[in-house]
DNA sequence: TTCTTATCGATATATATTTACCGAATGGAG
DNA sequence: CTCCATTCGGTAAATATATATCGATAAGAA
């Protein structure tokens, strides 16, 4: 009845959202029915009013003194991350990080699933990892136009980045999940998502001083 | 001769700095001297004026028309970003992410160094993985103490990790780097630094639609 | 030397994000 | 039924972060 603009959901709350998810299941499991934000906040270690703010960004609406119907609001939020829109993946780079994120049982809870692994090394070509075929990178555009992949994950080395992200994107994929160093120059309508882990743990070095 | 307040930088900036760490470092293997906030600005696609913001904030002084001399400016970011106080850390969980983390080799220029991994799976202790020996989970604290290990890795399933943070925080660690998806409670002079790989998969579902 | 252009640094503005405040609604106790 | 405590939702304030503006400076060309 309304809704003419989505309206884009900030980043920090993007953010925050798999983590109010986390909790709700958590409490749902222990057979609650409502939780209020006061409750979240509590776990997560945020400010109640963060947590209401997040969760009326995702349509969720509570009740005074009772809070938020667990169900319904698990359910805006997976809507609101998009995990009902079933993506499939494929992955580039079949080395130790490659090899761990296929292992990483947290992606089909997200909606995403690696269908396919490519790589150039011929040792590796072939192999089958947590069930997922390992394939030479020349295959790699006929895959993914014909089945239409809209999710490419690059677990390479810096030097190997940027090609494979100018293929990934030729062949029309829509979002990269990029785990090497490298800033990738990518079309505007392609979303990168950057896992630098140098980056992340720079900070807490900084910070532990 | 000042700096009565050492005056925190804000974790935006911290994100960056490592992005014109590679930059500079790539820039100087190129032969150069010199670097504008232009041109570093052009290849990590940000503005001129952020770049020069951050810099400015690890004390890195520039020359109108010319830039900033690459190689102080690098160990500006360097001290900034703590690279230069080497700290060893040990690693807990000797699964698939844990040994790719071992592999990975770009801790070592960030000054971080894992010295001694941990597991409760007979089946791993005793291993040797990427030159790092894999203990028995028992052996953490006694080992953290004695070497006065700074930082921990948490590459362990949600339900393992608050124990293990708290087993860490009794052996005296100063920062941990944790790789679950729980929202570990710890000390206040203790600093955690979360890579929950679902929430930055789910940034990016979210905005691929 | 003088002019032009690129770039820095400081200050100011704009935007984004977090936090505070307060009235209204709900459920439960007395 | 009335009162009290809790929590929500909307609005407002505070803080943090990003972007713009502008004068000053340095290098190189004319």
């Amino acid at each position: 009845m309304n809704n003419t603009t989505p309206i884009a959901i900030s980043e920090p709350t993007l953010k925050r959202l798999p983590k109010y998810l986390n909790v709700l299941e958590r409490l749902k499991e222990a057979g609650n029915k409502y939780a209020s934000c006061t409750e979240i906040a509590k776990t997560v270690g945020f400010l109640p009013i963060q947590v209401r703010k997040d969760l009326h960004q995702t349509g969720a609406v509570g009740k005074p003194k009772v809070g938020y119907t667990i169900d319904s609001t698990i359910k805006n939020i997976e809507n609101t991350l998009g995990y009902n829109n079933k993506s499939e993946a494929v992955l580039v780079g079949a080395g130790n990080l490659g090899n761990a994120l296929l292992g990483f049982p947290g992606f089909e809870r997200c909606g995403m699933k690696v269908i396919a692994a490519f790589d150039t090394d011929n040792n590796k070509i072939g192999k089958n990892l947590y069930g997922v075929t390992v394939f030479h990178i020349d295959k790699l555009i006929n895959l993914v136009e014909r089945l239409h992949i809209k999710v490419g994950i690059i677990a390479l080395p810096y030097k190997d980045a940027q090609k494979t992200a100018d293929l990934l994107v030729s062949a029309g994929i829509k979002g990269i999940w990029n785990f090497s160093s490298a800033t990738l120059k990518v079309p505007d309508n392609v979303t990168v998502q950057n896992e630098d882990l140098s980056v992340s743990l720079s900070v807490l070095l900084s910070k532990i001083r």
